[in-house]
DNA sequence: ATAATATATGACTTGCCGGTCACATGACCA
DNA sequence: TGGTCATGTGACCGGCAAGTCATATATTAT
């Protein structure tokens, strides 16, 4: 936790060194990130820094959670009222909202991702541990009651499912921006349906197998 | 390229250089691994290590070719003949290889992984390019000559579709070393074939659509 | 105006890094 | 034996890192 002296900062003041630590956290990994460039590019002193903050750790921990309360942003509607249509349908809102959140906060995305890379090492995991139940377990849920409904077949490796869905939101994303726009635009849909096409049918020959 | 020298050291201390530097660049991504470890782990001079290498790049250039090598030997026999089956054959084949890459040679492993993470920087870049086509290339000609032969239906997006296969492929490999055993057994095929499933069929209820 | 308290500062410490270099050691040949 | 050349060595260099601290400057209460 930030000290009490970071909070009586005047926000602008305060805006400005989150501003500045986002973008050094979105270049570099942690151990690479430097406390040194965070306090030129946000004119204050070194000394001042840890006033605010009890070290780099301290730091990198605040900024995750405001991407944390970010990305919710994006997701809170859909995570909140998951019944509200068929699973097929939430996952396609799922996953246009994590594109959403890629272009709109892109630096922000970068730093979500290399949590994701990073599951294993110390900080990483204290990051997730304060957090919310992973995605994960979240399709995990949603795929037992989506086979309940009918809307999935039963015969399938639901652990692994869930897995393969997690991951392959960060694939698409990937996806999209690499081949088909830096910028949110009409082509996000058809990705998405392509997708979600081949989640539901695979790529099989209609009456193989 | 590794200097004259390194290559007239005999065979026994040029292999334990590489396995440190292997342990090296498994723990620690490029920027973090550090040649004072490597030296003292390999019981060398640091002086001895610029008579043999460059510098660090000139190392790291070198492990990744060997890792290169390694993982060839895992797959070659079917990029050579990849049309003696159909497609979902070879992709079995080829994902069944990679896990056994994995469980076989965690640490040349680890080191791979971070290179497809890290496919924007400019020595990972280099690594990239001084190799064999992208993966992603060589599924979608695949795709695309499954598609005459029948086995894939038409209407897919071919682009897109590569990508997924060929970024699932580590996906299967860190589930089936998170939740199936770290070591080689039965389970993998199971694993596979519950992908491969889902690959042909898709997850929705027959009929539907 | 004075005292007390909160905040700002940047030179400094310690530690590790990649890389260098003057010199030591050994191998081979005359 | 002495000379030449390849190899081994670790103290050393400049640079940058995280974090500290004595001191300076505001701000507030009295």
């Amino acid at each position: 936790m930030p000290k009490e002296t970071f909070f009586n900062l005047p926000e602008d003041k305060r805006t400005i060194i989150c501003q500045v630590a986002v973008d050094e956290f979105a270049a570099y990994p942690f151990e690479q990130a430097s406390i040194n460039r965070i306090v030129a590019n946000a004119g204050i002193a070194k000394g001042s820094f840890y006033q605010y903050f009890e070290d780099k750790n301290d730091l990198f921990l605040h900024i995750m959670q405001l991407v944390g309360e970010e990305k919710l942003k994006y997701m809170s509607s859909l995570i909140q009222a998951p019944y509200q249509y068929d699973i097929f349908t939430l996952i396609r809102e799922l996953y246009i909202s994590g594109i959403q959140f890629a272009v709109e906060r892109p630096q922000y995305a970068k730093i979500s991702k290399r949590i994701l890379e990073n599951k294993n090492s110390a900080l990483y995991q204290e990051v997730m541990n304060s957090n919310m139940p992973t995605a994960y377990e979240f399709f995990e849920v949603l795929l037992k009651n989506a086979i309940v409904k009918k809307e999935v077949r039963e015969n399938i490796n639901v652990k692994l499912l869930a897995h393969l869905i997690t991951s392959m939101n960060a694939v698409l994303i990937e996806y999209y921006l690499e081949h088909v726009s830096q910028d949110y635009d009409e082509g996000i849909m058809e990705t998405v349906d392509h997708f979600l096409d081949f989640l539901k049918n695979g790529i099989g020959v209609n009456g193989t197998e």
